[in-house]
RNA sequence: GCCUCGGUAGCUCAGUUGGUAGAGCAAGGGACUGAAAAUCCCUGUGUCCGCAGUUCGAUUCUGCGCUGAGGCA
């Protein structure tokens, strides 16, 4: 008997966490976050971790296992959650996947096939280096001497995967596009949406009520705690803007702006993901979503397919 | 009231020596296999403020009007 695994996923500021660990709390189960960013120590606000209260003494996994200076990739975390679905399924208990990260939940269910060349730090700053100094088309060009195929399929400016096919093809690897046959859970996955005009409205909200709990105090103390600036966690949506607006690139006024506009372009990225994920049961969120109702129908749905009690 | 400079894509503007127009940003679509909240790719028809005149032809010139900014009274 395969493991159970059942899966919230959604755009963000939609309601993930909330119906996740009301589910979890009717079926005593247990929540593996799926969210890049909710890893990392002391990156609560911007990255609208659950509070403690918000978890609901729920066990949510995944989550502050990190400092925020430390890395982190979509391997380690299907590693990680394979073996906590695992021991969750081993003792009796229901594991929930909650979270929005397209490429982690995606390699999970699909059993993404990746190569097993390791990321090099040092190899990736010298390529990263390399290609500052000599354009990103002398990166592509290195790679088409090393792998024409991957060199092929890879835009010339995409230095991010150039560097990567480079550094698996210097190991005598090629970056996989394979996966492994079938999903190895008993899985359900739902999906909490809503079309924009519903949607960026919440977004737009949601970063004025974060500003107000303090993003910019949270953002600086992490800085004085000795985070880089270029640390990964520190390069996404809200700290980033709000390092700029440190830097002095532009007002604070601007800077909220430019949050909520980064915002609203990653759910439209999300949205994108999801599209090629033909097995979601979605839920579409409407003006005043009744998540007591979803929460019901997903439970109800769950009673019958695992025949539960 | 008079003078000057503007009114062109959602925004900021460029441009057409008269042959109906293009950048940046925004927005939308897409990709994604060890950074993914990252990274990258694609997409620009809009009464060129309105009306009238000149002209084969006006967004471009002329006149009048509307409107914005500044200046003089």
């Amino acid at each position: 008997m395969q493991p159970k695994l059942v899966v919230i996923l959604g755009p963000t500021a939609t309601g993930k966490s909330y119906c996740g660990v009301q589910l979890a709390q009717r079926l005593d189960g247990e929540i593996i976050s799926g969210d890049s960013m909710l890893v990392y120590k002391n990156m609560d606000i911007a990255t609208a971790k659950p509070s403690l209260e918000e978890r609901g003494g729920i066990k949510h996994y995944l989550i502050d296992i990190l400092e925020a200076n430390a890395e982190f990739n979509v391997v380690d975390f299907v590693q990680q959650a394979r073996v906590l679905i695992a021991d969750i399924n081993k003792r009796g208990k229901i594991p929930i996947l909650v979270g929005g990260t397209g490429l982690y939940i995606k390699a999970l269910l699909e059993g993404y096939d990746f190569a097993v060349t390791q990321a090099s730090k040092d190899l990736r700053e010298q390529l990263a280096r390399l290609g500052e100094e000599q354009g990103a088309a002398a990166l592509h060009k290195k790679l088409e001497e090393l792998d024409p195929v991957t060199a092929a399929r890879l835009a010339v400016n995409d230095s991010r995967r150039v560097i990567r096919a480079i550094e698996t093809a210097l190991a005598g690897e090629q970056v996989s596009q394979s996966k492994q046959a079938t999903c190895p859970y008993d899985v359900t996955v739902f999906g909490l949406t809503a079309p924009r005009e519903i949607l960026y409205p919440k977004i737009n909200a949601r970063v004025d009520a974060m500003v107000l709990q303090g993003i910019f105090e949270e953002t600086r103390s992490l800085l004085a705690a000795g985070v880089r600036p270029e640390a990964q966690a520190m390069r996404s949506i809200g700290y980033r803007q709000i390092v700029a607006f440190y830097q002095g690139e532009y007002d604070k006024a601007t800077c909220i702006e430019k949050i909520k506009q980064a915002t609203r372009n990653f759910a439209k990225r999300q949205y994108t993901w999801y599209k090629k994920m033909p097995y979601v049961h979605w839920f579409y969120l409407t003006e005043r979503p009744d998540y007591a109702q979803y929460v019901e129908w997903m439970h109800q749905a769950l009673v019958e397919k695992y025949n539960l009690r």
